[in-house]
DNA sequence: CCTTTTATAATACGTTTGTATTTTATACAC
DNA sequence: GTGTATAAAATACAAACGTATTATAAAAGG
């Protein structure tokens, strides 16, 4: 053996040279050499860590949604200890800062969505990742569905936005939001979706 | 020359094979060998039409906003004769109803809508590309500018849900709404997706 | 009727792709 | 120390791609 190499960081590694990539260029410029050299490897290399290109895709989508889940289960038990403590006006600027924390407002979480909607893209024609799509939207969802059980404990929540859609639309607000900063990222653009969402959460209130 | 073919008809045809394709197989199976297969002609007659692939996928593309546009303007005005005549409540039917059409709750809005979804992710990656994307966001979001005026007009709105927000934040929750439909179309989220539009509609009342 | 023009078809070509195969070099076992 | 197993690199190869080129056939003009 030349170098004991850990191989699950190897397999990491690639799959970050291929957002790296699809960020940039999109999923069809994420070919085996391309990604080889992202990373500084030979077209081997990454040969030897994934059978196929489509088991490095497969892989690549499905460590999106589990650092994407990870990061929303942090923000989310973040947010909850926050706004237990004052009024019902500060629970709503917490949930507000954490809802943030999903839209491309900065230039990481761009990339971020930018690669996201790539492999969702991807899923509509290909079955192995479809089902990684519906997870991640589970997954913002059930961050929404958290928000607003937090104001609603902190009684920010008016008696008819308590229903069971409130969560499913918060959630298509902030995949909208997302969906039109993809598509225009400009701060006036920014500046409006931060507005929107404010106005969302300020509806909701009793 | 052999045939005199209507130039026009022949670009939109092979357009609509375009979309065929890309709603099956994603833009990737777009090739020119399978867009000349899918409508029966050869490669060298879609070669004829279209100097290169990129010219004939902006085609395809500028055409799927043209005809959404077409058809949205239509259905737009058709709404406000409708409302104008009764009291607040059918208004907010008839507007729901418009708004539907937006969503993909049958199989040909899906095909649209993943056909569309797969063009805005080129798009991330490619200049050419992008206007398209803010276009198509920008006539949805006139459509519901002019479905809330029609609330307004009829006092289905209340005082607070008049400001310029509203368009944009209908606009998302319906893309949003889209994006959610396109990774699980099973007949339980659509019945979802409706009751959320409706909720959201009801929320913005008097 | 013959020439010309042009849409279509067929073929050819160079490039790039994913992947299989071979070669090299290194670290551990005995 | 030597042999062996394995990671990494290099190379090879068939398939598929976009596109350029050539050939064919059919309608219009004189």
């Amino acid at each position: 053996m030349p170098k004991v190499i850990d191989e699950r960081r190897r397999r990491e590694r690639i799959a970050e040279a291929v957002w790296a990539i699809v960020a940039r260029d999109g999923l069809e410029g994420a070919t085996v050499r391309a990604v080889a050299a992202e990373c500084g490897l030979s077209a081997g290399a990454v040969q030897h860590s994934f059978r196929s290109q489509a088991e490095l895709q497969r892989f690549a989508m499905e460590l999106v949604v589990e650092r994407a889940a990870a990061r929303i289960d942090a923000t989310g038990r973040r947010a909850a200890p926050d706004a237990a403590t004052g009024s019902g006006a500060s629970a709503l600027k917490a949930v507000e800062a954490v809802l943030s924390e999903l839209l491309p407002l900065d230039a990481e979480r761009l990339a971020e969505a930018r690669v996201w909607a790539a492999f969702s893209a991807a899923a509509l024609a290909d079955p192995a990742l479809a089902p990684l799509s519906r997870r991640m939207i589970a997954v913002v969802e059930g961050l929404c569905a958290r928000c607003l059980a937090q104001l609603r404990a902190d009684g920010a929540l008016g008696p008819a936005a308590g229903d069971a859609l409130a969560a499913p639309a918060l959630r298509a607000l902030v995949d909208g939001l997302t969906v039109g900063l993809l598509a225009d990222p400009s701060p006036a653009a920014r500046r409006q979706a931060r507005a929107v969402l404010h106005a969302h959460l300020e509806s909701l209130r009793p």
